[in-house]
DNA sequence: CTTGTTGTAGCAATCATAGCTACAACAAGA
DNA sequence: TCTTGTTGTAGCTATGATTGCTACAACAAG
């Protein structure tokens, strides 16, 4: 199974936000029209980003932006911000194992520590990528 | 979205398999009774496993066993085995974003690298665990 | 009060997962 | 040869996540 396309999605928002907010209203619509979405997926996305504190949303008169410096929003941040992974954990275990046999009984315990590991790994990684970094390679492509 | 408890599950099996073939025939049946499964599951898992060369299953007269050193078997090989993720990528990107937006036009450019580093850094974590490894610490559980 | 926008409910289509039944293919012993 | 136990696999169902869509109330500002 592969990570939501929220989570390329939220980033490309981001993105969006920071490159045309100076020239124009940022809404839900022209997010849509970039990322080639609907409207209503872009919106729940900034709900997501607008709960975890990455950007702020104006009702009524409309417009997104970011709610903290760009270079403190890592991908880790908008990862967790769009995913809602069942308890925060990345792996999906089998439930009851036969707790009368031996491995059954104990398969959980010896696996936890290194899937939690993996996981950290990975998250290390997303933590010291940032926003600003991404918009910087951007700039320099457009 | 969680990585599929097939993975889990795998795991299971090996160290099944590893903690039981001296003393009886390990079938489909009994490692669903362990791991508390579908025996029709197992069996599916053993053919991907197969398929990787990480185990063999005999047909007829049952059992299924390792096929090479445990020690050489590493948690990235039975991730690989039964995941099955799409062309072997981590991360869903959404499609067709607008490429008359200067962002939409690039994101995947930008984004590909970075993701292809934070999904590597996972398999390196997972390269470095072996179904050894697991083993030595369920025995001293045992 | 009109306009443009957000926030959200609710529905549909699609897909992956996981479980199950059923049965042909097969190996080995009686 | 026949029986038994097992694997390999087709095919069905239920469940849940994702993504897309319509519709509309809530709201801000001119």
């Amino acid at each position: 199974m592969q990570i939501s396309s929220r989570f390329t999605v939220a980033v490309h928002v981001l993105i969006c936000i920071e490159v045309f907010k100076q020239e124009q209203k940022v809404t839900s619509d022209f997010l849509a029209s970039s990322v080639n979405a609907n409207p209503v997926v872009i919106r729940k996305i900034l709900q997501q980003l607008k709960k975890a504190g990455i950007v702020s949303v104006v009702r009524g008169s409309g417009g997104a932006d970011t709610a903290r410096p760009i270079d403190r929003i890592t991908l880790l941040d908008v990862y967790n911000a769009v995913e809602c992974v069942d308890g925060g954990t990345l792996f999906h275990f089998h439930e009851n194992p036969n707790q009368l046999c031996p491995v059954g009984r104990n398969i959980h315990t010896v696996l936890d520590g290194r899937l939690d590991e993996i996981q950290k790994a990975m998250e290390r990684e997303m933590n010291s990528v940032t926003i600003q970094d991404i918009l910087i390679d951007t700039k320099k492509l457009m």
